[in-house]
DNA sequence: CAGTAATGAAACAAATACTAATCATTGATG
DNA sequence: CATCAATGATTAGTATTTGTTTCATTACTG
């Protein structure tokens, strides 16, 4: 079943949706206010997020802007914007803030739920394409969250998890330590610290990669790290 | 091709900024007065303003704010302020005035850039972009920072791609070692040593172009070096 | 072709960046 | 609220890069 996260002040459609939903087969959860929405999507991680552009807080711009930099975790996450005119869509829709769709308040459910499939077909699509990623013994299956080094699973914590398939998904490609830590933390992270570096430390070690001539993660030095591509 | 306008009255700074950033495949535009900084910014809605805080006619702050106010044409337009000290810089960032970075005088080039392309990254997440150089077998991909030799890459020093790169920007000229120096350290690099003969050769080892008809950089005599452009 | 200046690159030194161990903090869980 | 796991910060030790010196070699000059 399909898990839908709806933040939006307005209690009562959001009692409306989660009903409504349901009987196409959706699992909708309501968050009242933003700081209840990311709560709800750390725990639940949706398969979509319907957003208000109006809430208290922050509107929903900003949340919107908020996720799509902590790209490596929610980057692929469908959002589907409310608005209340239909006037401001344009900046919304695939634009800066990287909404996959908008509707404008009031809408009929069923024009919604239309929507949904839509979204969520489109993006299932290419969430197959990255869903096992298979490289030099490494093997991620990540509809389960799971990571396999020469067959065996390894216990990895969120924070060395999303760093590994950030660096998978991108291989070959040097991050600096910034870039690391914006896409892992978010937007704003400043790093006075050590901290990338521990937790590739951290990561190499659990992946076994800690000699002078990595398998997995290399070290470019005065830049940051790379994560070695499928060898020819 | 990324448009940057810098509005700073100091005229060299901004020409020698103008020179470092086209290496980073960055076209800047230098504003020396406010009003003209106004102007240039209707005219070219360029991707990244610089602004220096300390300006005739107006200050910096006083800018942002303006740029700020007028939310719906400049709102997104991310801006790094440069700052005579670091003492300030509380009320730079992120807060009422709304500038998104902040770099205090002086400061080194790469500093500036590595900046840059973080606040631009962060505006907009699109560096699948790769800008590809390839000239005479050597092939760079900036946005990976990797160099390949006939297909193999090359494992370069910070120092040596940066002259790398600055070479391949502008083949066939015949830079002095000051020049060199000047650009790759920057401002005023005073240089007592053969430092710029020793990182050639470095460089030289590497591109495997150690013999006495150089495939890549030619020794100009009493003069400096050249990069061999495409021969014909 | 000798004399002189410029260059290449090896060897050493200094500066800088990285690793990993350790400690501190945070946040979750019962 | 005590415990434990995850993550951030600090730091000593180490590795790498970069600058400097030096000397053999090369290119120019007269």
């Amino acid at each position: 079943m399909k898990q839908i996260l709806i933040i939006d002040d307005d209690e009562k459609l959001g009692q409306l949706l989660t009903q409504y939903l349901e009987r196409y087969d959706m699992q909708a959860h309501v968050a009242l206010t933003p700081s209840k929405g990311f709560e709800l999507l750390k725990k639940l991680k949706p398969d979509l997020l319907i957003l208000d552009v109006m809430l208290p807080e922050k509107d929903g711009f900003e949340i919107c802007r908020e996720i799509r930099a902590k790209s490596s975790i929610f980057g692929q996450l469908p959002i589907l914007m409310l608005t209340a005119h239909a006037e401001v869509t344009d900046r919304i829709v695939g634009l800066e803030l990287g909404a996959d769709d908008y509707l404008p308040k009031p809408f009929e459910p069923r024009e919604l739920v239309a929507r949904i499939h839509n979204i969520l077909r489109r993006s299932s699509d290419d969430n197959n394409l990255r869903d096992i990623k298979n490289i030099n013994g490494l093997e991620v299956d990540s509809s389960r969250r799971e990571v396999k080094l020469d067959s065996e699973v390894l216990d990895l914590t969120t924070m060395e998890y999303e760093l590994l398939i950030l660096f998978m998904q991108f291989p070959n490609k040097t991050f600096t330590r910034d870039e690391l830590m914006n896409r892992l933390r978010g937007i704003d992270a400043e790093l006075f610290s050590r901290a990338v570096d521990t937790l590739v430390s951290r990561l190499r070690h659990k992946l076994n990669d800690t000699s002078k001539t990595p398998r997995f993660i290399k070290t470019v030095w005065g830049r940051g790290y790379t994560f070695i591509g499928e060898q020819i």
